[in-house]
DNA sequence: CGCGTCTTTGAGTCAAGTCAAGACTGGTGG
DNA sequence: CCACCAGTCTTGACTTGACTCAAAGACGCG
């Protein structure tokens, strides 16, 4: 159901306030939504990997606007076919309530962010993303900007926060965007 | 519907998790909810004043404790009647969904105040209070402490922001619990 | 290579938290 | 009626974590 699309490199998937025609499937590649706050600001954003889904609304406008991070490629589906199929295929509708549900938990999740210091919200982050990954090794597709406006604090206080896990031994740098996570959980120093 | 009750100062009306049998509306005095967070720690703290509802539960269980923070008079209202009423009762179902979205407006309005300093937190706090009793003498029938863990401030960072809107004449302190509120919205100093 | 972008590092600032002390308040008993 | 006491609130001095501004270092692509 839907067809698969190319995206490039930072190409606009839909924006904020759009109508919500369709809803995306990420096959490759990385996604960012997130809702625009004034010039070069954002706030709530997230990232969508191979699997996951996004522009997911419950009324005819998208909320978010949404980036591709990388060059990937997108199921892109049409709303009504998803909404004809859901009345008639009961395993569809399940489906549906569980992705909006999950969504939903990571939403709520998200919120508690701010009562922990930055150098928890990376290492949560970076665990967050082996666990999503399944490997110590984590490639880190999308620039230092966008973690850092996920987590909400400031690329500087991103890359300390980094310097200070790697100083621990907790993580290693392989590279600027390929990490280690040597720790099962974060212990304050 | 329901019977009036009297509660003293600090009675606790439920606690987290207990079974939550009964809906509570207030008639006089003044009620805080929380999520409590370990010893002397709590988070989500919202204050009840006459009219508003509170305890209202999706599932059986209280998510929320609730205390009467002066002297007062509730309506306890059985979950059960409700139930009953409302599958009779439009205008009553009506309502009920009225207050419960109302709630979750406030709840998301809440999640903000994160992005606001001190200041401008407790500037909204009072301006909110004002609008709620529509006069410009504001009563804080509640102890700093609640307002703080209200705000997600401390005590101390409460009283130097009043300090502050008090040298700029934003506001005049009748007395310590008695403010006037002189201003109509936070202009940063 | 060389340029532009991305990332790290350093130095300084600031808002809010902590700890500690003092001031106010309201209630009680002498 | 006043003095005292406990709880509440304010103030001061200090610490701290994150932000800002500025500059240097690393990387990737032509």
């Amino acid at each position: 159901m839907g067809c698969a699309q190319d995206f490039a490199r930072d190409r606009v998937v839909f924006a904020r306030g759009a109508p919500a025609r369709n809803i995306y499937k990420v096959q490759s590649g990385c996604v960012r939504t997130y809702v625009p706050t004034g010039p070069n600001r954002r706030t709530d954003l997230a990232f969508h990997f191979p699997g996951d889904y996004f522009g997911l609304e419950l009324d005819g406008k998208h909320s978010l606007s949404a980036e591709a991070i990388s060059d990937g490629v997108f199921l892109v589906i049409p709303r009504k076919s998803v909404a004809a199929c859901a009345t008639t295929d009961l395993a569809i509708a399940n489906s549906l309530i569980d992705i909006t549900s999950r969504a939903l938990k990571r939403a709520q999740e998200y919120r508690q962010i701010h009562y922990h210091s930055a150098d928890e919200r990376v290492a949560h982050f970076l665990l967050d993303l082996r666990k999503r990954f399944k490997r110590k090794e984590v490639e880190l597709t999308m620039p230092r900007q966008d973690i850092a406006d996920h987590l909400n604090i400031t690329i500087e206080t991103l890359s300390r926060a980094l310097t200070r896990l790697h100083n621990r031994s907790a993580i290693s740098l392989e590279s600027q965007r390929r990490i280690n996570v040597n720790f099962n959980r974060y212990q304050p120093a």
